[in-house]
DNA sequence: CATATCGGTTTATTATATGAACCAATGGTT
DNA sequence: AACCATTGGTTCATATAATAAACCGATATG
């Protein structure tokens, strides 16, 4: 593993429920040795990328990651767009939305909107990394991906994270067939207990999935007629994000 | 130089002018062998930093700079807050208003905002590298900035932008002085011509300066009473953000 | 058709990253 | 107060990983 590789992996692990991490456990978690993690991390530090805090030390992802983010977003707005319709999509359903952004071998929350109409509501968290078998939106996205991600994803261990999880591979390639036929991705119970979720993949440039929009509402609340105007409004947000997107929907996809 | 120095110093490159670089052109302006920009590209692009795209197989800042983005935002949620009051501030004093936020030694532009209010505006741009010497904003920051950061920033060649610019060092740290025991900082045509501008500096967590609010307004339109409603708006709603991010002011600026 | 430029690749050489051991400081615990 | 277990940070001989020149095939340009 190159150096590069290594210093960009110490930051994948902050994350919402780790977002500050001392220089002996970012050693302990990377399984890289202590004067090393010191140095790359110094030298992530000094170009902004992560910043240390506190009389403790301890790390969280710094100020210079914003510059760069501000420029992505100009040339790809995906997260600005996404935010708009995500919101009117919780209002018009009354449920919790959120759009997911595809990285490498990553999915992870980009934006979510809650809705006010009910007092329980699914919850999310920002910046959370998504389970690609375990998720609807994650079964959009790989319903959409290169093989070769499909078959990375597929080919290590699956969590069962409920038991209603699919982690059979070959189930879960049938899932994708049947995803790609009809349009959309459902969850029922596969991530979180009690949560249904559809979800619907967005384009960007020429066809290449960039992540997912889905709408997630506890179980008990889904009936049919709900289910349907999810199952609708989802695909034709997700169209209308990917047509601002500038990117073209796959031919299957494009006469409804 | 160490590999990672390197491989995040050509994310430098990247910026609103050039937001996408071939390969050669990576080597060309890092001045590192081909192959060298090659690896550490390869390497960037695994991790999502950069993405390539297009049939010349141009690389430009990759979705995974997003996750890292929404992270720090939930931590340090300044960008959030400054658009909120730049928005709020254009609006109350009819010029454009901008943010920007230091990191390292680079400061660049987090968000901005124009009012509607006149025809002819000061226009701003993302993402933007703003020199600390040549601009209000700049002045305001290294006001409040460790010495070590003073002193590297002036003891480089400073670039005259325009005849207003003060290059010369003694000057500039007579004027930190005077912006010290003003609380704001101000710039006549110092970095672009014809471009007024006041700042005042942006504090979190532990009076440690993290950017800058400024309002900057075409040079004729600045006449004493708009003059002074600026200064006094423009510390008014630099206080107001440092409150949000629950920093505290140096005390020399606590009692106006 | 020749030349130049592009992204990408190879491989011997060299420089850089590494990790065990070691500090100094802090904070409990006995 | 002495002790132990932590922490962040540092050192330096060693080994590994980065480097650069030359090369390749493709595309574009005169």
């Amino acid at each position: 593993m190159g150096t590069t590789s290594k210093a960009l992996s110490l930051l994948r692990l902050f994350s919402n429920s780790q977002p500050e991490i001392g220089l002996t456990e970012l050693s302990r978690q990377s399984g890289m040795n202590k004067a090393t993690v010191y140095r790359l991390m110094s030298d992530l530090a000094e170009y902004g990328f992560v910043e240390q805090v506190g009389a403790d030390r301890m790390y969280r992802i710094g100020p210079g990651i914003m510059r760069l983010a501000v420029l992505r977003e100009t040339t790809v707005p995906l997260r600005s767009i996404a935010k708009e319709h995500v919101r009117a999509l919780a209002e018009e359903i009354g449920e919790t939305t959120h759009v997911s952004q595809v990285s490498g071998d990553e999915l992870s929350t980009l934006t979510y909107a809650y809705s006010a109409k009910h007092g329980t509501r699914v919850t999310m968290e920002d910046a959370e990394r998504l389970p690609f078998h375990a998720t609807s939106s994650g079964l959009a996205v790989l319903t959409y991906s290169k093989v070769a991600l499909v078959d990375a994803i597929l080919s290590k261990p699956l969590d069962k994270r409920t038991s209603h999880t699919m982690v059979d591979p070959s189930q879960i390639r049938d899932e994708l067939g049947r995803i790609s036929a009809r349009g959309y991705a459902e969850s029922v119970s596969g991530f979180e207990q009690d949560v249904h979720s559809v979800a619907a993949p967005i384009f960007a440039g020429g066809a290449t999935v960039c992540g997912a929009l889905a709408i997630a509402a506890p179980v008990g609340r889904v009936n049919e007629a709900l289910r349907s105007r999810m199952i609708a409004a989802v695909q034709e947000r997700a169209r209308m994000i990917t047509d601002l997107m500038a990117g073209a929907m796959p031919v299957s996809l494009d006469s409804p």
